[in-house]
DNA sequence: GTCTATACAGGGATAGAC
DNA sequence: GTCTATCCCTGTATAGAC
């Protein structure tokens, strides 16, 4: 029925914005049963383990990044202009950038230190980026860094978004996305 | 005594690398009363909390830190050889930067997930670097941009810990590390 | 200073009624 | 599909003997 699929949906939802905000471990199933007002044994209906929320969380989010970047390729017609998009990100996101950080990177860091057997699985959103942004810099003509500038592009982000959190900065956000947005110049 | 000191220091250093290695809150006192050989009642003798284990280690790697850059500026005469020594961390780090990212970065970030108390505290180590980075680039002459180079440094390294965290690969490292060192030339 | 024993809370997970 | 009740384990923290 659309009941259930609903409440899986919102329970994935729901699980998505406290992983996010609060991180993977530190989010229990009560918060998140409160937060779709389901009791908790009703959770276990939908998701058998922890864990399985999580491998439910990732593949939303991969559809989710999925569909941004088709946005994007519908709404900039130049390789250079779908990177600054990408480039722009912390700036779009500052407000929750600077609270919460980076929603890849963060969870990429923490299933890195749990040794949890989803840190893959979470790292295919870098892949995602990664491969896009190696295409795009392939259709400008760096065929052969294409690769190590994507991850560059991507490192940058990572950098911004850790500081932007840990100095709560949004002038430093600015700052930077303009000198990136400016050095891209050189490759356009 | 001596013997108190002793095992109150050995706390502190098994707990930095525990929380380094697994995060803050997955790290147990179990865990770390293991490292040390000691019973979990004898802990409690040495600390009361484990937030008060933190402030400690956040304590000792603030000294750490200080005495590393006070080493660098009796190896290095130059500001831009001092700049390139806190650029070349990720490579000479690079074993624990691939395994367990940046000690400073994703403390920072797990603490700003927690809403933990000691967020600011933590974030003490990276307001070092940015001093220190900002005295030297103002010894070059840049006064006026002083701060934002650092900060940019700061992103840099941050940016290359993550992605090398989740990636595992040496090789950006290598690249990332050299082409920041280049960039370092134009401000000589 | 170090130990054992234990209290207590919270979190993951299950059973079974409705 | 959703609920209540409950089990069990882990983790923090305390009490008190040695």
């Amino acid at each position: 029925m659309g009941g259930a699929r609903a409440t899986r949906e919102q329970i994935i939802e729901a699980a998505d914005r406290l992983f996010y905000r609060q991180g993977y471990e530190h989010t229990s199933f009560a918060a998140i049963a409160e937060a779709v007002q389901i009791s908790r044994g009703n959770f276990y209906y939908h998701f058998k383990t922890k864990d399985d929320i999580l491998a439910a969380v990732i593949t939303a989010r991969l559809a989710e990044r999925r569909r941004m970047l088709e946005r994007w390729e519908a709404e900039e017609p130049t390789p250079a202009g779908r990177i600054r998009k990408y480039i722009e990100i912390p700036l779009t996101n500052r407000a929750d950038v600077q609270m919460y950080g980076c929603p890849v990177g963060t969870l990429s860091t923490e299933l890195a230190k749990l040794n949890h057997a989803s840190f893959a699985e979470a790292n295919s959103v870098f892949t995602l980026f990664r491969t896009w942004l190696r295409d795009q810099f392939a259709l400008l003509g760096h065929e052969s860094e294409a690769d190590a500038l994507a991850m560059h592009v991507i490192a940058f982000s990572q950098g911004v978004a850790t500081l932007a959190n840990a100095f709560r900065d949004e002038g430093f956000i600015w700052r930077e996305v303009k000198q990136m947005s400016d050095w891209l110049t050189a490759y356009e």
